[in-house]
RNA sequence: GGAAAGGUGGCAGAGUGGUUGAAUGCAUCGGUUUUGAAAACCGACGUAGCUUUACGGCUACCGAGGGUUCAAAUCCCUCCCUUUCCGCCA
C-alpha cells in the first residue's frame, strides 16, 4: 500500500493517477487520509504521555516497597487511577483510528508510472512493439478447441467429471507438451540468472495481505474455509512472500527468482465465447519470474523482464504485441504493466500470455521488505513479476498457428524437450 | 489424531513480578596492537512509531491476542507454531 509520507509529499501527482485510474472521490480519499494520521500523530502524542508519566510513577512505587515505605506507596498507588483511566480511553482510540487508516489506505491502489497511458478499457491500452507477422492458415484451419479433440489430447468433458468447468485433462502428447513448456520456460529462467523455488501452492492470509490478494480480492481465490488458507492464484503470492518481514542484506541484490506453479482463479462471473476452451480456466500452469530490486534500479529490471518474456515468445515463434496496460485496466496494486499478447490466428484475436509488472513499494510496504541504506537507515525495496509464461493460451496459440492439414507442428526449440516433432 | 516439552536479539543461551530492551557467549562492524594476518584488548551493535533544527527524549515490541497488577519476558486464559514419543500414512 502506499506510505503516508507519500501521500503527503505527493499528493498532487497521486490525486492524478487516481483519477487516471478512475478511482471515486479521490480528493477526498486522500484528505481523508491525511486527516486520520494528523489524528493518529496527536493521538500517539497524547497516550505516549500518559503512559510515560505511568511508568515514571509504577517506578517510584517499586522504589517506595523496597525501601519499606508502604505508606507513601500506597499513596502513590491511588494516584494511577486516573492515568489507567485516561490511558485507556486514548489506546481504543488510537487503535480505532490506526485501523480507520489502515483499512482506508488497503482501498488506495498504487500510484502510477508517469508513462502509463489515459482510458478506461483494453482499447486504450497502448501498443508499445510488436514482433513476428501472423501466419497463412490452410484452408478448414481450426481454433483450438476442435483440434484439441481431434488429436485427443486435452479432455474438458473428463476434466467436468471428476472436478467441473474450467479444469481440463491433458493427455498423451498433450501432457507432454505441458511438460516440455514448462522445463523449457524453467530452463531459459535458470540460464537468465533466476534461482528456481518450489514454493507451496496454498497460503495464509498474511501472505494475501503480502501481494495484494486480500482484502477485497479473496472472490477471485479458491479458499480452504476450515484452514483460512488460499490456493494461490498466481505464484507471486507464495514467491513474493519468501521476502515477507525481510532485511535483505545488500549482497543479496538483486534477488530474481522463478517458479513453476499451478495456479487457480475462481472466475467469477467470467462466460461467453471469449473464454472458450484454454482462454480461461480455473486451474492452470505458470512459470512465474519475480525480482526484488532496489527502487533505482526498478525500471530497468522490468524492461529486462519484458526482453526475457519476449525471447520466449520469439524462440517459441510466435507473433506477439507488447502493451503498456492503460490506468483502467492495470492492476491495483502495480505502477507500470506491460502484457505480451499472442496472435492466435484461428480465433482471429490476441490473447495475453504474460504480464510483468513492477510494483515499486506497494508490495514491500506491506510485506516490510527492506534493504540497509548506509550504516542504520531501511529503505523498502521495489518488487516486480512477470508470467514467463502461462501455459494454456501459449498451447492454444501453437496448436492453432502451427497448424497444417497433416498434423500441429511443434515449435522446433521444444523438440528436444517432447520428443515429437509433429501432433497427428 | 493422542501425550509431553518448548517458543527470548543475526545465532546460541540466562532471566527471583519492580531502574531488564533484556546477562553472557558467538557472529558482525570500528579502534588499539602487528611488517601483514591471527590472537588479545577497548568500543559499537534490534525493529518501529512519536517528538526534536540538532544532540537527544519518550512509547511499543521477549510466538499472537486478551486478562490480573501501581508494575508482566516473568502469573492466568485463548490461539498459532516448533521439537520429541505414539498412531496413521505418500
Amino acid at each position: 500500500m502506499l506510505q503516508v509520507a507519500h501521500i503527503q509529499e505527493e499528493k498532487q501527482a497521486i490525486l492524478e493517477s487516481l483519477e487516471k485510474r478512475g478511482f471515486p472521490n479521490p480528493a477526498e480519499t486522500l484528505d481523508r487520509v491525511l486527516a486520520l494520521d494528523k489524528e493518529r500523530r496527536e493521538t500517539q502524542f497524547q497516550l505516549d504521555s500518559i503512559k510515560a508519566e505511568s511508568n515514571k510513577l509504577s517506578k517510584e512505587i517499586g522504589m517506595l516497597f523496597k525501601s519499606g515505605k508502604k505508606d507513601e506507596a500506597n499513596a502513590a498507588k491511588a494516584k494511577t487511577g486516573e492515568l489507567k483511566e485516561q490511558s485507556k480511553e486514548l489506546g481504543e482510540k488510537f487503535s480505532s483510528v490506526e485501523h480507520e487508516l489502515q483499512d482506508l489506505l488497503y482501498t488506495i491502489p498504487n500510484k502510477l508510472h508517469p508513462s502509463v497511458p489515459a482510458g478506461f478499457t483494453a482499447d486504450d491500452n497502448e501498443e508499445v512493439r510488436a514482433h513476428g507477422t501472423p501466419p497463412t492458415l490452410h484452408e478448414g484451419a481450426k481454433p483450438h478447441w476442435d483440434l484439441i479433440k481431434e488429436y485427443d489430447i486435452i479432455d474438458f468433458e473428463l476434466g467436468v467429471k471428476i472436478t467441473g468447468a474450467g479444469f481440463p485433462v491433458y493427455k498423451g502428447k498433450g501432457a507432454r507438451m505441458q511438460r516440455a513448456l514448462v522445463n523449457f520456460f524453467l530452463d531459459q529462467a535458470t540460464e537468465a540468472g533466476y534461482a528456481e523455488v518450489q514454493p507451496p501452492h496454498v497460503v495464509n492470509e498474511a501472505s494475501g495481505y503480502g501481494t495484494g490478494q486480500l482484502p477485497d480480492k479473496e472472490g477471485q481465490m479458491y479458499e480452504l474455509v476450515d484452514e483460512k488458507l488460499f490456493l494461490i492464484p498466481t505464484a507471486e503470492v507464495p514467491i513474493t512472500n519468501l521476502y515477507r518481514d525481510v532485511i535483505v542484506d545488500g549482497t543479496a541484490l538483486p534477488i530474481k527468482n522463478v517458479g513453476f506453479t499451478p495456479c487457480f482463479r475462481r472466475e467469477a462471473g467470467s462466460w461467453g465465447a471469449h473464454v472458450r476452451g484454454l482462454n480461461r480456466l480455473h486451474q492452470f500452469d505458470k512459470v512465474e519470474i519475480v525480482q526484488v530490486r532496489k527502487p533505482e534500479e526498478s525500471y530497468q529490471a522490468l524492461e529486462e523482464m519484458c526482453a526475457h518474456v519476449e525471447g520466449l515468445l520469439q524462440k517459441l515463434e510466435l507473433p506477439y504485441r507488447v502493451l503498456r496496460l492503460c490506468g483502467g485496466d492495470i492492476g491495483f496494486t502495480s505502477a507500470l504493466t506491460y502484457d505480451m499478447e499472442v496472435y492466435s490466428t484461428a480465433q482471429e484475436r490476441w490473447l495475453e500470455v504474460s504480464s510483468v509488472s513492477n510494483f515499486e513499494t506497494y508490495q514491500s510496504n506491506r510485506l516490510k521488505l527492506r534493504h540497509r541504506v548506509g550504516d542504520k537507515k531501511t529503505e523498502l525495496l521495489h518488487t516486480l513479476n512477470g508470467s514467463a509464461l502461462a501455459l494454456p493460451r501459449i498451447l492454444a496459440s501453437i496448436l492453432e498457428n502451427n497448424q497444417t492439414p497433416e498434423g500441429i507442428r511443434v515449435p522446433e526449440v521444444l523438440v528436444p524437450y517432447t520428443g515429437f516433432s509433429m501432433i497427428n
